[in-house]
Formats: structure tokens, C-alpha cells, sequence
DNA sequence: AATTGTAGTTACCTGTTAGTAACCAGAATA
DNA sequence: TATTCTGGTTACTAACAGGTAACTACAATT
């Protein structure tokens, strides 16, 4: 999912790219939000995600230092994750991703309004 | 590249990333800016894109109205792109996209510094 | 002895994205 | 007459992302 020429550029904002440019990495971040959450739970709210494709992600988002992972020895097994310091830093980045879109956005369906 | 499952969500968030959670579209708008350019320009400017990705993306962007695609009737052709106004109210989230990344991106090489 | 629960992993297969190189129009220029 | 200039398009191919379903470990419960 990373793109390596992107992150070996000499460019912050082409590295930057190069990590959290796609969809699930900013999904993942936003689901979790200042919350701990266990795998199941990402994998059931996380939209359209496969476990596959979930614990793939889960291990990039680690690897970039925006996600800490702490697995519990237990049987069945327990996970936790949560956003790093780094990860918290950027939410309130996709929070005006989120701002921009609702002020921007043009209407996919001419809604009725029943307000007036 | 637009991902039609999450431009259909009922959640804007969700949507926002279908349209703008991939690498080229913030690529493209961030080497835009302020200004106006032409393809040729484009395509020798954006890093690593394609002539045929390129073509891909600005006409996404055109109908998504992040772009504004002007073609004067001349030959050679000369077309120009610049940002619509809702392109330049995402301007600010790329900047901070990239301050976040200065701020907190774990170095590559561990630089020696001259500076004491 | 069989089932449940959790967090993954794996194999297999399909669909999407991207790269490359050749090609186009049509006026202006050499 | 051949070449240049610009903004694309097209065909072909390689690489990658993603979906599905089956499988693992091991303790606790039924």
C-alpha cells in the first residue's frame, strides 16, 4: 500500500504522501480516534475492510509509528490498539478533511427538504 | 482510482476518502496550488506520474470540482488547469498534512549535524 | 470429545492500477 | 515536404491490491 518512490523522496510532503495517500490508513485513524480498540472491533466497524487487508494495514500503521499495538499473552488471544502520539497528532487533520467535504461537497441527490 | 463504495457511504467522512484517499489527486492539487498550469507542465512537474495517469486524475479532479480545465481553441492545443475554489480551501489541509509529517516523521537516516 | 472465542495467516483467484511506447490532429516553421 | 509543437488516446502488458474461505493455536466451557 506504501509507495516507496513517494517515501524515498527528498520532498516532506511527497513522503507523507507516500504513507497516509490512500484510503485505509486514514479510515483506520479515524475509527479509532482517541479510543483503544481490540482487531474484531476495527474489523467489524472498520467500512468494507477485510480481515486480510485490516491486519495488513494495522502492521503499516505500526511500522510508521501512528499506531501502537499491545497483545496481551492470553488465550484466546487480546489486542489492543491505539493511536500514537503521532497518530492523535492527525486527527485533527482528517477532522478538516471531514469539515471540507461537508462545506464542499456537491449534493449526489437533489435532497427534499421538508424544513423549508 | 475513486473508490465508488466509499463515495456512496451516508457518512461525508467516509466519502471525503473515496474521492481524495489516494496518492495522485493531493499530489496533483498540491503542485497546482495557487497557480495556473498546463499539462505539459504538470506532467513534467507532479514526481512519477505518467502522461496516461495524469490525464486519469485531472479529469477526476475536473468532475469532482476540485479542478477548473480551460482549453483554448488554438493548435498546438493549450490547456490550463487551476483550482476551483473548493481545490483551494484544500489547500490548508495539505499544509498542515505536511507540517504534521516535518513534525513528526521518524528519520530515515539517523543525519550527523553540524550544529551542535 | 466437541465447541467456542480471538487474532491472525495462507492459498488461490480476480480486478484494478500503472508503465511503456506508438499514434493522432493540424497549423506553423524550416 | 518534413519536422515541431501540445494535449491527449490507445493497445498491450506487468504489477499490485483485494476478496473469499479455510486454517491455526490453545485454554475454557459444554
Amino acid at each position: 500500500m506504501r509507495d516507496d518512490r513517494f517515501c524515498q523522496s527528498n520532498c516532506p510532503f511527497t513522503r507523507a504522501i507516500g504513507t497516509i495517500g490512500n484510503k485505509w490508513e486514514p479510515m483506520i485513524i479515524n475509527v479509532i480516534g482517541t479510543r483503544t480498540m481490540r482487531f474484531g472491533q476495527l474489523d467489524a466497524i472498520v467500512p468494507h475492510i477485510s480481515r486480510k487487508v485490516l491486519t495488513g494495514q494495522l502492521k503499516e500503521l505500526e511500522e510508521v509509528g501512528l499506531l501502537e499495538r499491545l497483545a496481551y499473552k492470553e488465550i484466546p488471544p487480546k489486542v489492543d490498539y491505539k493511536l500514537s502520539e503521532k497518530g492523535l497528532a492527525f486527527l485533527p487533520i482528517l477532522e478538516a478533511i471531514n469539515e471540507w467535504n461537508i462545506k464542499y461537497e456537491v449534493a449526489v441527490m437533489p435532497e427534499e427538504t421538508d424544513l423549508g
